[in-house]
DNA sequence: TGTACATCAGTGAACGCGCGTTCACTGATGTAC
DNA sequence: TGTACATCAGTGAACGCGCGTTCACTGATGTAC
């Protein structure tokens, strides 16, 4: 019968998520980003050579580890845009930054594995994880798109842009000449997507002062409000968005 | 005599002088950011003991390697934004940008060490590596603050500040109420510098399309230009900045 | 100028440790007739 | 319903490895008289 095999796989299938919890709790307390099997073994008082069971070698546990850690954030970031109104998109774009960071800060050494220095001695197979990387990206920059279709966002003309960048902003499956959307927006997205990075990053490992560090939450919403409006963001639409606690 | 002790000291520093390169070429070309006391002695031909009669420890080599890192970069920022006229300053943060960026392709494995997660089971001794991480920060934002002396930087007051990112702002050795210097300077400086970290983590750590990787220099230039506008410097000045070979 | 002595550089063997992985195995769980 | 068999979960010992560090040592370099 395969509900008899189906027990079997959800009992292994609860397993390889014990595996993986274990080795995310531990990188969260002992801080090591790489990751230890002995260590998760002792953690759920198996024998180390029980893990081959369940997966093939050490690195398989990492790449499942950041995939995880992909979709976290990519899961958190969705959460929070979906509860903003649909005509609200400034505000979910603001929901969704706020949550990124949050996420950052509650699972800095996740956050570093996925978006910090490269683990030595360990390629991520990017096919892999590459799905689970775009989610956020997607999601937040998606918005901006859709605030230019809402009018929200005045774009400056692609003449604007400097000849030698239009290289970097011709993606491989565009129609050449013919681009899906404005250069400019693809820009400005890309830069979005840079302040959003580089105040996280700068945040979680602490290249601020100290001032800064403590006011965080304050700091990097009053960043991202600029961040926006420097985009041609409509200011009422930016005001609008998320006074919740971050 | 002490010339023949000075012999004996320069000998002694030209040896950790050549532990600290060997260290240095390891860790660019294994890429470990973990660095492995018993491979330098390796690359050097010692045995991994000698070593001791150097460094007291594996970290302490660790140690030093960051606090080189740090001075690297700061120096070749300082020596790019000397090479601009002293009433260029637009010009010479242009320079200071693209010699940081410069630098830290050339050396991503250093550049993660200082500026990418943090090493596990490592903490780096902040009197040691802090003055010397200043002095890129330094070197840049104190030409914000030359720009807005010389005019060419034209600062929203205070009062455009939301409340809530003063405290943020207000450092410990401010005379409270009298402060140093407009606090919007510093929230544009510190806004500067999270475009600046972003953007070269985003490129060294590839969390970007792939043609803008590629193209990565054009695009870092036309997204510091822009940083810099949006800050209120004048746009002349900024024109006028860095046309050579990034 | 020569000799006795102290200091330093570097060796080589050994320490204990923890790692990832393998292997032959024992029980338990489920399957087929 | 009972029994023979296959599959899976997990054990425990062992593998080879490389790590950071210690220790007693040997030569070479410099010092003092």
């Amino acid at each position: 019968m395969s509900g008899v095999v189906n027990r079997q796989q959800r009992r292994h299938e609860a397993t390889v998520e014990e595996i993986k919890s274990a080795a995310r709790e531990l990188m969260t307390r002992e801080g090591s980003s790489s990751l230890n099997l002995r260590a998760i073994a002792r953690e759920l008082g198996m024998a180390p050579s029980a893990l081959y069971r369940y997966f093939p070698s050490r690195d398989a546990i990492l790449t499942a580890l950041i995939t995880e850690a992909y979709d976290a954030v990519g899961e958190a970031v969705e959460a929070a845009v979906a509860q903003a109104p649909p005509d609200r998109t400034a505000t979910a774009v603001l929901a969704g930054v706020h949550a990124f960071r949050r996420w950052a800060r509650e699972h800095p050494h996740e956050y570093g594995l996925i978006y910090g220095s490269p683990v030595p001695g360990y390629e991520a197979p990017v096919e892999a994880t590459k799905p689970a990387e775009l989610r956020t990206s997607d999601a937040l920059l998606g918005l901006l798109s859709r605030c230019a279709e809402q009018g929200l966002l005045t774009l400056p003309g692609d003449a604007s842009l400097p000849a030698d960048v239009l290289p970097a902003l011709c993606w491989p499956g565009d129609d050449p000449g013919r681009p899906p959307l404005p250069l400019a927006m693809r820009a400005v997205a890309m830069q979005f997507w840079i302040v959003l990075l580089g105040a996280i990053d700068a945040e979680v490992f602490r290249h601020l002062p100290a001032p800064l560090l403590e006011h965080g939450g304050a700091f990097f919403d009053h960043t991202m409000r600029r961040a926006l409006a420097v985009m041609g963001v409509d200011q009422r639409a930016i005001d609008a968005g998320v006074s919740p606690a971050w």
